[in-house]
DNA sequence: AGACTCATGTAATTCGTTACATGATTCC
DNA sequence: GGAATCATGTAACGAATTACATGAGTCT
């Protein structure tokens, strides 16, 4: 869980309430982070108990009492201690490249729609970024951080950079398949029956003899640490 | 749940067993999507109850049974639908940004070093995915099926513009964290008693002020749907 | 009148990882 | 002799989403 790291993050800057906390997600890291009231809550309670933050209660009349959330010493150093820390490897799971992957099995116009449709959202996006890039600048006058607004524009850039590739790979595989001569290929479900592999089992045997590198793609293999 | 797609669309090229499914999602979309074990088994069972796939015993002396499991007519029109259909999006969840976007909290040099260790790792992982993608032409003609391939070959070259996109990204990152002359910017933690702002939602209320457009920046918004 | 903001949460459920369990066989 | 392969799973835990619940105030 470094959802909690993120919040510390944000209290680091001062006191908040969960409420608040949403907002500055929403407003500034939405991109490339996601987090919902109902998770925010419990982790600050949670957070507390550990010590990393103390709350007190702001008595409102006509609303709902606020719980602001300030940062402690503790909490300071676990969101230093945790930044200075190697980046733990965001995990992959791209339902678009899945579709593409198995891209063979659908009519040709169909997964061209899908990506097409993939286009529009990136354009969209891009959009929004590059008017987020413009934004920040003007946002760090208005706060008076201008050192921060450095890094935050770094994590525009970022998206906006894979953005852009993504972008540019979609319209490649859009004009890829479409160039695709079809008479070269069966449309058809593959008829494993006529084929001269058969099961599972085969075609992993040849992929082990035709590639005994293979493994190399695949993620990094475990490896045991000496113990003591 | 996708995975239970991700498995079909194997299952579509011919019957297999929970552990060969397992080594071909290693083997060959491992760049974008992990699945383990004792996540197949217990979707395996869940696809059976739904009528998507049919299982098998193989029954085997000397080595556990194999359940090899067969894709139905109902799992073949539950797979082209899915692909036909709009992608998710995935969600994004970068912790190496957020220590970015956070990166004021921490000495220059200690950031750096969190970038460059980033920059090992995508070289690393570029050339294995250059690897691959040497490797997917050799890998179909064990197979014989070329059109296939062509698919395959396209979800490796977008993890490849990916991974390139990041890889400059993080270099120039690091350039420009080095560029700061920190003469002009404090190195401190943020003496909040001392500046204009104090409270989040000063912040906030800041921000609403002098940048109306901000909400462009977020998560697209939810359009409500006319019921009806 | 209806929707949105403020402000908190709980409960149910899904999705996924890690650890645990078993046991013969085969490769180095 | 030790590790890896083959082949199945269960149990516990963690992370995150969705739905549900409340209720006054404000904006259109």
């Amino acid at each position: 869980m470094s959802l909690k790291h993120a919040l510390l993050g944000f209290i680091n800057y001062g006191p908040m309430t969960g409420y608040e906390l949403k907002k500055f997600f929403d407003t500034s890291v939405a991109h490339f982070w996601n987090a919902e009231l109902s998770q925010i809550y419990p982790t600050l309670k949670h957070m507390e108990a550990e010590g990393l933050v103390e709350m007190s209660v702001d008595v409102q009349e006509d609303r709902p009492n606020r719980k602001v959330y300030a940062i402690t010493d503790a909490g300071r150093s676990e969101l230093t201690d945790w930044l200075a820390q190697p980046a733990e490897p965001e995990q992959l799971r791209e339902p678009l490249l899945i579709k593409v992957f198995f891209g063979a099995a659908l009519p040709k116009r169909e997964l061209i729609q899908v990506l097409e449709q993939e286009v529009a959202r990136h354009q969209d996006y891009q959009a929004n970024l590059e008017h987020g890039l413009t934004m920040i600048g003007r946002f760090a006058e208005a706060i008076g951080l201008r050192r921060d607004a450095l890094y935050w524009g770094l994590t525009i850039d970022a998206g906006l950079r894979v953005c852009r590739a993504e972008l540019e790979w979609t319209q490649a595989a859009i004009h890829a398949i479409k160039g695709i001569d079809d008479s070269t290929f069966n449309l058809d479900p593959i008829d494993w029956q006529n084929m001269n592999v058969r099961t599972a089992t085969d075609i992993l045997d040849r992929l082990k003899a035709t590639m005994p590198g293979l493994s190399a793609t695949t993620n990094a293999p475990k490896v045991k640490e000496p113990v003591g």
